[in-house]
DNA sequence: ACGAAAAACTGAAAAAAGTCATTTTTTAGA
DNA sequence: TCTAAAAAATGACTTTTTTCAGTTTTTCGT
């Protein structure tokens, strides 16, 4: 049995993934019609906190950071991955982003005007019922986002968000092979809520503890059991 | 100009007020054909974490928390209030429901069964569509809150749970006259995410400013504007 | 492959938060 | 109104987290 099986992950990572999948093909000739697709270079802006939203973006390729920007520094919300849909919010609510995105790595991204959105939302339920599910899970998920950071400690979030983030990289590598997280410190420590020194200081106790190697940026991981222990994961 | 005015309490608190509020009569009548109300004394239970939900609750009278049990403790997610509608997240997600609600003090609570929720869901998609946008609207807040738990200190969570409660208990009092919050120590800790001495040692403080007065376990606030510069409110 | 810039790492000290034991005050029921 | 139980308040102490100043290592463009 997989650690996945063991362990639902997606209790603390929410995923748009399968939105867009299977709709009629109506619906999707028009979320097509107008599509059109940009390619992102690391650490490229796609939408900024505050801006008005005039479409809804889809990830072909790569991983993007939703972030707020707090004093200065940023805070990271969410790491999505290829598959999922970021920006709905805004244009659902009908209020300006609240947060911005950016590329993690080299990435690929769709983007569908929202009027052609609205379009399918008015024509076919299907869209909608699949939307309210989706934001009902993802609200269920930032409850236990918000519980984890009020109640759990550095280590116990880090050693969470590791388990989590193994996850999102491990289609970049073959079944078997050891996880390889290319995140930088700064990024890590703005998603577990922390400053980057405790997260290196954190992962050299993990080190120790052979959980992980650290090779330059990049962490690779070679024993979730432990981690999941450390995050006291229920 | 009112506080209110100047500062968008919002930005920290959902609502779903008004969900059910102004739909077509038939959509309406629907709701309320099996539409039944009970009374909760404080502290009673209204529905519990891990339990399937066979409807939606909708607050007529009094105040309710929404909590997740957490090691023997609960950390409070929100305080809802009458006018709110609760539960539906579940409902919608078609899942269990991901948290508990109880009574904060006497009140009086609603319940429609989820067959009639969806129907209404299915006929119109003027429902749908409120429900869309209340949803994405919580989702960034919720975002806000946990940006709140990770970067700023017990006693700015603090102050900004007091400017929110304020609005929340602001009902329950005429204008002009000082509001006051009547929450458990215990309570107010597990909203803020701390132990209840550090929320005693605070508020101690914050008399000291001469921004509240306690009545035993009543909280009367004095001094919003103080309240808004310690929780260094944008 | 080299060198400058960026990122990662380390240590020490200060501040913040958490814990535990105990006293005082308040609440609620007889 | 009195009293027992619950809740609030206080003090001393521990642990965790933050901050700052610096060194070492890695990354990336040429």
């Amino acid at each position: 049995m997989s650690i996945r099986g063991l362990f639902p992950i997606d209790k603390w990572d929410f995923k748009s993934e399968s939105i867009l999948m299977n709709l009629p093909d109506e619906d999707f000739a028009i979320l097509s019609a107008n599509q059109s697709e940009q390619p992102y270079s690391k650490g490229e802006v796609i939408f900024r906190e505050g801006g008005y939203p005039t479409g809804i973006f889809y990830i072909k390729e790569g991983k993007v950071k939703k972030y707020k920007l707090i004093d200065g520094g940023e805070q990271i919300i969410y790491v999505a991955n290829s598959g999922e849909l970021i920006g709905y919010h805004a244009v659902l609510s009908e209020e300006r982003f609240p947060d911005s995105a950016a590329a993690l790595e080299e990435s690929v991204v769709g983007f569908i005007p929202k009027e052609d959105f609205f379009e399918v939302l008015q024509r076919s339920n299907i869209l909608s019922r699949r939307l309210l599910k989706t934001l009902s899970h993802e609200f269920t998920v930032l409850a236990n986002g918000m519980t984890l950071f009020a109640q759990r400690s550095v280590r116990e979030r880090l050693a969470l968000q590791l388990i989590v983030l193994r996850e999102k990289y491990k289609t970049n590598f073959k079944p078997g092979e050891p996880v390889e997280i290319n995140l930088s410190r700064e990024d890590l420590a703005s998603l577990v809520g922390t400053a980057k020194e405790n997260i290196v200081r954190i992962l050299s106790e993990f080190k120790e503890k052979e959980i992980l190697k650290t090779k330059g940026r990049k962490i690779v991981i070679y024993d979730v059991k432990k981690l999941i222990e450390i995050a006291n994961y229920k």
